[in-house]
RNA sequence: GGCGCUAUCGUCUAACGGUUAGGACGGAGCCCUCUCAAGGCUUAAAUAGGGGUUCGAUUCCCCUUAGCGCUACCA
């Protein structure tokens, strides 16, 4: 039974590339049918905010993938402790009275000086046991052995083999003076805990995977499979930062540029994962049914955004597909909430409201085109541009549109037929090119020159609005 | 500095030693057409550099270069 966990830590809003480790821990999951585990990673008391625990949830809550347990690891800190005074006991960690090195001048950076403390090392139980018991304060080491050094190897399912000595890694911090625990401790204690079974994040975690390996054997645990993900980096080749990108790299900003889950989930799977089959395009059980660590890529990808558009290219292309091809059931809901917060509302009955969101979605991009771009035919504010001005003020055509409207009114029938064979004809009466009366109907009827064909426009307007917009020409 | 990871069109990627190095986005052009999209077709665009191994390297090995990560009582 397959277990794996999303552990994003509340310092910073849910970023595209948590949001992409936490994709494919979904698929992985879904795919063997296995327990996806959230677990907020807030032992970082100074830097963990609400808010971006909420934007957190803002995230994941739209993306609407879900998971099966959730935890915190605030709330098991005592457990996380154990484990550390376990280790201090059996004497595979030790206490180290120095104080932190307060800025990154103060690190050792001397030959061999980085790994440890030797002083702390070599100081006695009785000696620690008696200076701890005095007040002082000190931080639990881990004691990473140094006089017979090992290779620490494990085979990392994206990676593939890889092995580091023993002597090159330093002796991490388990348990924090204010007795909060590190990361590298509480990660691992709740992994062994919840019975993590497969460990999936990115990988600027790779080199810490071995001080986790050395901790898990420590503890007796069994270690959990390992897989890393490359790394979503900028355009220029650094990673995505808050302060340096700004709110790009979240996921809500993809939200409120009108995207459809599904196309930022996909463009975010195309990100260091291939199908391999060219595929592009793919619904959620595709990913699932396709989704495996064979797929993934060693190499860091580019998001391709810029200054003036935040937008990956690819992702806005992507959403268009998934935007003609989702169900329109599905569909909708969405667009009639995307209405709503932008004060318009659905037109006509639900059949209605369905077949001209059918009709106009094929050529947009995102959901906040339905209320900008599709304006007129959920309100009647909406503005003439200029290409439109001229389609109408084309000399007759007022008029043209005028005995238009009249004819409509009178017919007893309404449909793309009905109102393609009286414009034709009207066309042909008064020795007009059709081409010239269906333009200036679509700019009379929308403000546009663009749009789907102008007899579904007809349509899609509606008899009643479709008689006064073109008498108001 | 140490350790680790990575390197194919501008971007995302395919090619598990033999291909005219393929696809997609974006760009350019054409077709279709009541407009605009979509769609179809065409086109420009890449194996970081240098050594090996091999009959043959994008692919395997080494070096260089570049980028990234870890090297915190951040995660």
């Amino acid at each position: 039974m397959i277990r794996a966990r999303f552990a994003p830590s509340p310092t910073g809003y849910l970023h595209i590339g948590s949001a992409r480790t936490f994709i494919f821990n979904w698929l992985y999951v879904r795919k063997y049918k296995g327990t996806m585990v959230l677990r907020i990673d807030d032992t970082d008391v100074d830097r963990n905010t609400q808010a971006s625990l909420d934007s957190i949830f803002d995230g994941l809550n739209w993306l609407a993938l879900g998971w099966d347990e959730f935890y915190r690891q605030s709330e098991r800190l005592d457990m996380h402790r154990k484990l550390a005074l376990d280790l201090l006991e059996k004497g595979m960690a030790y206490r180290d009275f120095a104080p932190a090195a307060s800025d990154l001048e103060d690190r050792p950076h001397g030959e061999g000086q980085w790994l440890f403390n030797p002083e702390a090392r070599a100081l006695s139980k009785a000696e620690s046991d008696r200076r701890a018991a005095a007040g002082e304060p000190f931080v639990i080491r881990f004691l990473v052995p140094r006089d017979s050094p090992r290779e620490v190897a494990f085979t990392d399912e994206v990676y593939g083999p890889q092995s580091k000595s023993s002597a090159d890694i330093e002796d991490f911090a388990l348990l924090r003076s204010n007795g909060i625990p590190t990361y590298h401790l509480a990660s691992c204690a709740d992994d062994i805990d919840l019975r993590i079974t497969h460990i999936i994040r990115g990988q600027d975690h790779l080199s810490n995977t071995f001080k986790h390996l050395l901790l898990f054997d420590a503890a007796g645990a069994h270690r959990p499979r390992m897989a890393h993900l490359p790394l979503l980096i900028a355009p220029d080749g650094s990673k995505l930062s808050k302060r340096k990108h700004g709110p790009v790299v979240s996921v809500t900003t993809y939200r409120d540029h009108g995207f459809l889950a599904l196309g930022y989930i996909n463009f975010l799977c195309l990100l260091g994962w291939s199908p391999k089959d060219n595929r592009e395009q793919m619904t959620l059980s595709e990913l699932t049914a396709t989704f495996g660590f064979d797929g993934v890529h060693r190499s860091n990808a580019v998001v391709n955004f810029s200054e003036a558009d935040p937008i990956d290219p690819k992702a806005l292309w992507l959403n268009a597909q998934h935007l003609r091809t989702v169900p329109i059931e599905t569909l909708v809901p969405l667009v009639t909430q995307t209405l709503e917060s932008s004060g318009l509302a659905p037109y006509g009955d639900g059949a209605f409201f369905a077949h001209v969101v059918d009709t106009i979605r094929s050529r947009f991009s995102t959901l906040l085109d339905f209320p900008s771009k599709g304006r007129a035919y959920f309100a009647d504010d909406y503005p003439i541009e200029p290409a439109a001005l001229e389609k109408l003020n084309v000399p007759g055509a007022p008029e043209l549109l005028h005995e238009l409207a009249g004819r409509i009114a009178q017919n007893p029938e309404f449909t793309e037929a009905t109102v393609e064979a009286g414009l034709r004809a009207l066309a042909a009466e008064r020795g007009v090119k059709a081409g010239v009366l269906i333009n200036a109907s679509r700019a009379a009827l929308t403000g546009q020159t663009v749009g789907p064909s102008a007899f579904a426009v007809f349509v899609c307007v509606g008899r009643e609005r479709v008689v006064q917009r073109l008498k108001r020409v």
